[in-house]
RNA sequence: GCUCCCAUCGUCCAGGGGUCUAGGACAUCACCCUUUCAAGGUGGAGACCGGAGUUCGAACCUCCGUGGGAGCGCCA
């Protein structure tokens, strides 16, 4: 049975470097039949915080991923939040010393300080020892701690060997002897280190694959060595490559939109997004490009994921949201656009809900301009207010020689006495056998007169609904200065 | 500094020794369609980081160089 997990930290919003690697383990799990955990990894008590938890799994959710076991529906493995794992994690950490693969030892950070900077001015790497750690380990300094109530820090002791990682992605990796020094597993405070609690967390919880990012690849050879002392089977790694800013540093908030909640604020469909997301470092057999969540279970797997890293540029993204938007039937478009329609203070929800069908033509009209919900405003910005005239329109008009096309069609308009959009079809095609004219520059004219923009919404949808009324009058203004 | 990872069009990917005069998608440009603008269609331009080696043959294998990224915390 395959067990992924995805163990997010709560200290902010969602990335999208995050969701990518939530998504390839839920594609992993889903394609082998197997369990995704959701696992809560808040042993940094400083920044951890609940709504940073809460608004995690709420943008998961929105997402469309579901876990067999997690913080909130619980499971066989629980509890989910490393927070809830203190005692395993020092029954761990103690085990490890008995057996002699750990130490307690009672340094004061300021002392380590001071040996790092030590061995740095001697150009070594900075590595601790047991043998360096033990000469603090005197009776004083334990009376001292006892005083404090303090408790002694875990040191896993490194052995003196090579470690080998057959990843899943990356491949063979060598660590080789001497790498790294011991390292801190458990705190003064008594909370358990990263590279211990998932070592610790991972085993329990009958993780078979971990799927994670590769800043993790370096760690490994921590964890490695743990899983060993602590006598755990070995999982199976796969390290996905990091997702990259335009200019090829890490991906943070100063590239600009990185968090899943802003792309949905701004109007972003969670379908798209996690189609995006899909491809970075991964690809369909046939390079299919749009696809649903079942397709891209159906063919996921970690062969085909790409080892290189991805520079996340949002472009592509933005088409995709398109022919999602394209996709939906009109009143899915509407229920979704309505909301920035409301906050943009163009209408009360009440208006809304009066003038639905009014309203659902209106947006049906921009489906295929708008990528995004948040252009929605000001793209029908044009049913709403209108737009001052200006004198130049008459001028173009004239060079144009459209100008006897437009008296011919405001005297139609005129004596039209239906507006359906048929109606209003036929109507134009009178006018234009009427008069000559050029079709481009006529109706681009119209276009400008009626809406004062060069671009917008459908045109026969504008002239429908903003109505017979509306229409003379935006013509009148031109008209009669012809 | 040390260790590890990575390297194909501007960007995302395909390519797992000959079928590569390197394929697709986004973006870009041109044209077509069209009752404007879009959407859609067709086409164009656009890349194997460099150098050795292995081989009859290398984008694909090996090594070196260069460039980029990550890790080296009582952060995760």
């Amino acid at each position: 049975m395959v067990r992924v997990r995805f163990a997010p930290s709560p200290t902010g919003y969602l990335h999208v470097g995050g969701a990518r690697t939530a998504l390839f383990n839920y594609l992993f799990a889903k394609h082998n039949n197997g369990k995704f955990v959701l696992r809560i990894e808040d042993t940094d008590v400083e920044r951890s915080t609940k709504e940073s938890e809460n608004s995690l799994i709420e943008t998961m959710k929105w997402l469309g991923f579901d876990w067999d076991e997690g913080p909130d529906n619980g499971g066989n493995c629980g509890p989910y939040r490393q927070s809830e794992r203190g005692e395993i994690y020092m029954e761990k950490a103690y085990e490890l010393v008995e057996k002699g693969f750990a130490y307690e030892a009672y340094v004061y950070p300021e002392e380590l300080e001071q040996l790092r900077e030590e061995m740095l001015s001697r150009k070594v790497s900075p590595h601790y020892d047991e043998e360096m750690l033990a000469a603090f380990d005197t009776p004083e300094r334990r009376a001292e701690y006892a005083q404090k109530g303090m408790k002694p820090v875990i040191y896993f002791k490194m052995p003196k060997k090579d470690f080998k990682l057959k990843d899943l992605i990356k491949g063979e990796v060598t660590f080789k002897e001497g790498t790294i020094g011991d390292f801190v597993i458990l705190r003064s405070s008594g909370l358990p280190t990263y590279n211990f609690a998932v070592v610790v967390d991972d085993a329990l919880m009958k993780i078979t694959h971990v799927i994670r990012g590769d800043d993790h690849l370096s760690n490994t050879l921590r964890q490695l060595a743990v899983f060993e002392g602590l006598g755990f089977e070995l999982p199976e790694f796969a390290h996905v490559s990091m997702i990259l800013g335009p200019d090829g540093s890490r991906l943070s908030k100063r590239h600009g939109a990185t968090s899943v909640e802003k792309y949905r604020e701004m109007g972003y469909l969670p379908e798209s997004v996690m189609n995006y997301l899909a491809l970075l470092s991964w690809s369909h057999p046939e390079e299919k490009e749009i696809m649903s969540m079942e397709e891209m279970i159906k063919q996921f797997t970690i062969e085909r994921v790409n080892s290189s890293a991805a520079i996340y540029d949002d472009q592509k993204l933005r088409w995709m949201n398109g022919m999602y938007i394209r996709e939906l039937d009109d009143d899915k478009l509407a229920k979704l656009a309505i909301p920035y329609i409301v906050a943009a203070g163009q209408m009360t929800q009440e208006d809304a809900d009066a003038n639905y069908k009014w309203l659902r033509e209106a947006v049906a009209s921009i489906k295929k301009k708008i990528h995004q919900f948040d252009e929605v405003p000001e793209m029908i910005s044009v049913f709403f207010e209108e737009p001052s005239f200006n004198i130049e329109w008459t001028k173009q008009i004239k060079e144009d020689d459209t100008d006897p096309a437009f008296i011919e069609l405001y005297n139609q308009v005129k004596a039209a006495d239906s507006w359906s959009i048929p109606d209003i079809y036929n109507l134009f095609k009178a006018v234009t056998k009427t008069v000559k004219v050029s079709n481009k520059k006529f109706y681009h004219m119209l276009r400008v007169v009626l809406t004062g923009e060069e671009d917008g919404p459908e045109l026969v949808n504008i002239i429908h609904l903003i109505g017979r009324n509306q229409m003379i009058k935006r013509l009148e203004r031109v008209v009669d200065t012809i």
